[in-house]
DNA sequence: GCCGTTTTCGGCCCGACTGTTTTCAGTCG
C-alpha cells in the first residue's frame, strides 16, 4: 500500500471520528498522521520493511498509529475503519463539506432527521423540517441551501498563476483606497501552494469601514459573504472565496504571520509559545496576562521573539523547518535570479512557435547564460517530432547560432520519448551527440506502476540520458500522476548520476515539493525547466523555482544555478 | 492518539463572525 492510500485512510478516519463527535484530539492525531504521511518522502513501506528504523520515529506516529500502519502494509485493510463504516455511512461525510456545517450541526441532522445524503438534506432544507431542529433557524437553513449549491458548483482550487492575476489585479484596486495604508496577500498564496482555494489580505487602514467599503466595490465582486468590523469576505464572479482583514499598524507583521499560516505550522508556534509562558495571536507576542506585546510590528520580530529564525513563507508547512532551525540548519532557498540556464525549450522545430534565434534572444533578456532547445522525438508525431536526420540539420543551424552569438550558449538538445515497451525513440549514436537529453514518458501512461517505473529506470541507465522530464507526468487538477515508483526511480537517478527535472509550467510543476525533498535525499540534483513553447513562456521558471523552494532546495540542489561548463561535468559530458 | 527542559498523565492554538439565543455554540481559518 502506498503512501498517499494510507493518509488517505488515516484522513477517512479523522472524517468519521468527526462526526462521531470524538475526542477532538484523537481526530487531530489522525489528521496529523495524514498530513505527515503525505508529505514523507520516503515511503512507509521501506521503513517498516527496516530493520534499523521504526515507523515510531516519524513525527506525530505513535505505537497505536504504527500498528495501523503495518495493519494496513500487511492485510490492506483496517479493522477500525471498517467497525466505523458499519456505524457511520460513508455518504454521510459529504455533509461534512457543506459550507456552513461542522460536525455538530451534521450529526444532529443525522440523529433527529436521518439525513445520510446531500439529496436528503435538501429535501429536509427545502420541506422547512431543518428549523424546527434546536440550535437551527430559518437563516440556517437557507445557509445550508446555499452552501449545497456552491458545492454543486464543485469549488475547485485555482492554479497558482491564476491566482496570481486576480492577486495582482485586487491589489491595484485596493491601493486606490486612500485610507489603506499597508497591504500585503497572505495565505496559501503567500506560501506559494501550486493551488490556491481562496485569497487571503492583510491591510493597516486608518478608517476600517471605508477600506472595507472600497473592498466591496472591487469590479468582481458577485456577492459579500460576511463583513464584521475588521474582517470581510467577498465571493468574486468565477467562484473564488477572498478574505481582507485590517489590523493596527503595531500588529501588522503578527498578523502577516499569523494569515500566512499554514495552519499546522502555526499551530506548532504556539505550542512552542506557550512553552515559554508567551501567547501569540495575531496581534501580538505577549508575556504572560500583560496586554502590552512584545513583539507585533513585523514577522521577523514575532519569530524572534520565540528565538526563531524568520521562515521564508514557502517552508512555513510544519514538515522539516523547526528542526532545521534548532539544528541551525535552516536551508538557503533557491531563487529565480540563481537559475543560469533553461534546459527544457520547444522551437518551430516540432510544435514550439518561437526559432531558435528568437528562443535565444528572449533567453538572454531573461539573464540566461544558455538554453537547451529540446524538441520532441519522432514518435510524437502529433507534435511534428524529430527523427535523427532533421534533429541533425537542426543541430547544425544551432552550430552555426552559436558562432554567432557573444557571451551565451544554445545547447543542442532533445526530448527523447521513453517508448512504451521501453528503450528510447532514437538511436544512442545520435543521441550522444546531443549536449542535453532529456527523456520523458508520453505514452503508455495507463501501463502499471512496475511496467512504467521499469522503463523509466531503463531510461536512466542509458548513459545518453541526462534527466528525466516532467517524472510523474501529472497534470494539476487535470490528470493525476501515472503510476510510478518515484522512490525507486530517483534511487536509480543516484546511481547512475542523473538529474530529475522540475518542469515549471504551472500546470505541471513536476516534481512536486515531496519529490524536490525526495530528490535532495537520494543526492540526485534537480533542474528546473520551463518546457517553454512560446517564448513568453520563458518567464513560468519563477513558478518552478517556488516549487523547489517549498522542497527545501538551494541553489547548490538545482544544478542549473550553475554555468553550463559545471553542469557539463556533473553529467560526465565533458 | 501523540507527546515530554513542567510532565508517562494531562495537556493538546486562538480569535472573528453568525445565528440563535438572551450569554453562547458552532463554524471557519
Amino acid at each position: 500500500m502506498t503512501n498517499p492510500a494510507i493518509a488517505a485512510v488515516f484522513a477517512q478516519i479523522a472524517d468519521l471520528l468527526e462526526f462521531q463527535g470524538t475526542n477532538p484530539f484523537r481526530i487531530r492525531a489522525y489528521r496529523n498522521a495524514a498530513r505527515t504521511i503525505e508529505d514523507l518522502p520516503e515511503s512507509l513501506a521501506d521503513i517498516a520493511d527496516d530493520e534499523n528504523r521504526s515507523l515510531t520515529d516519524i513525527e506525530s506516529i505513535g505505537k497505536d498509529l504504527a500498528a495501523k500502519i503495518v495493519e494496513l502494509l500487511q492485510s490492506g485493510s483496517l479493522s477500525i475503519l471498517d467497525d466505523l463504516l458499519a456505524e457511520v455511512p460513508e455518504s454521510v461525510l459529504a455533509i461534512l463539506r457543506v459550507p456552513g456545517l461542522g460536525p455538530k450541526r451534521a450529526a444532529a441532522l443525522y440523529n433527529e432527521l436521518n439525513v445520510t445524503t446531500l439529496d436528503e438534506l435538501r429535501r429536509v432544507c427545502e420541506s422547512q423540517l431543518v428549523r424546527q431542529l434546536k440550535g437551527f433557524g430559518a437563516k440556517t437553513e437557507q445557509a445550508i441551501l446555499q452552501g449545497l449549491e456552491l458545492a454543486a458548483e464543485s469549488q475547485q482550487r485555482i492554479l497558482w498563476a491564476q491566482a496570481d492575476v486576480h492577486v495582482q489585479a485586487i491589489l491595484a484596486h485596493l491601493y486606490q483606497c486612500d485610507t489603506i495604508e499597508r497591504l500585503q496577500p497572505a495565505g496559501s498564496f503567500r506560501r506559494g501552494k501550486e493551488t490556491v482555494g481562496d485569497l487571503d489580505f492583510l491591510a493597516v487602514a486608518c478608517d476600517c469601514g471605508s477600506a472595507m467599503d472600497h473592498f466591496a466595490a472591487y469590479a468582481d465582486t458577485a456577492k459579500v459573504l460576511l463583513r464584521g468590523e475588521t474582517k470581510m469576505s467577498i465571493r468574486l464572479s468565477d467562484g473564488l472565496q477572498v478574505d481582507l482583514r485590517v489590523v493596527p499598524a503595531e500588529s501588522f507583521g503578527a498578523a502577516l504571520q499569523y494569515f500566512t499560516g499554514s495552519k499546522a505550522h502555526n499551530i506548532v508556534l504556539r505550542g512552542k509559545a506557550k512553552a515559554r509562558e508567551l501567547k501569540i495571536n495575531e496581534y501580538g507576542v505577549f508575556r504572560g496576562g500583560s496586554e502590552k506585546p512584545v513583539a507585533g510590528h513585523t514577522e521577523e520580530e514575532v519569530y524572534a521573539a520565540l528565538d526563531l529564525p524568520c521562515f521564508p513563507p514557502e517552508l512555513r508547512e510544519a514538515r522539516r523547518e523547526f528542526d532545521w532551525a534548532d539544528s541551525g540548519e535552516l536551508p538557503r532557498l533557491v531563487e529565480t535570479q540563481d537559475i543560469r540556464g533553461d534546459l527544457h525549450v520547444h522551437s518551430t522545430w516540432s510544435d514550439g512557435v518561437g526559432t531558435i534565434e528568437e528562443i535565444a534572444e528572449a533567453a538572454r533578456k531573461h539573464g540566461l547564460k544558455y538554453v537547451a532547445i529540446t524538441d520532441h522525438s519522432k514518435r510524437l508525431t502529433i507534435a511534428n517530432g524529430l527523427d535523427s536526420a532533421r534533429l541533425r540539420r537542426q543541430w547544425a543551424e544551432i552550430d552555426r547560432l552559436n558562432r554567432r552569438l557573444k557571451g551565451f550558449t544554445v545547447l543542442k538538445g532533445v526530448e527523447v520519448d521513453i517508448l512504451e515497451r521501453g528503450g528510447l525513440d532514437l538511436d544512442d549514436d545520435v543521441l550522444a551527440e546531443a549536449d542535453w537529453v532529456v527523456a520523458a514518458v508520453h505514452y503508455g501512461q495507463n501501463q502499471s506502476r512496475e511496467q512504467i517505473t521499469r522503463r523509466v529506470i531503463e531510461a536512466l541507465e542509458n548513459p545518453c540520458v541526462c534527466a528525466i522530464a516532467h517524472p510523474t507526468g501529472r497534470k494539476l487538477m487535470q490528470r493525476k500522476a501515472y503510476e510510478i515508483d518515484l522512490d525507486a526511480v530517483l534511487a536509480a537517478a543516484g546511481k547512475n548520476g542523473k538529474m530529475m527535472e522540475l518542469n515549471a509550467h504551472p500546470i505541471r510543476l513536476d516534481l512536486d515539493d515531496v519529490g524536490c525533498a525526495a530528490a535532495k535525499n537520494h543526492g540526485v540534483p534537480v533542474v528546473i525547466a520551463t518546457d517553454s513553447h512560446r517564448v513568453d513562456e520563458l518567464g513560468m521558471m519563477r513558478y518552478g523555482v517556488q516549487q523547489a523552494r517549498r522542497g527545501g532546495l538551494t541553489a547548490a540542489d538545482v544544478a542549473n544555478t550553475r554555468s553550463w561548463a559545471k553542469m557539463k561535468k556533473m553529467i560526465g559530458k565533458s
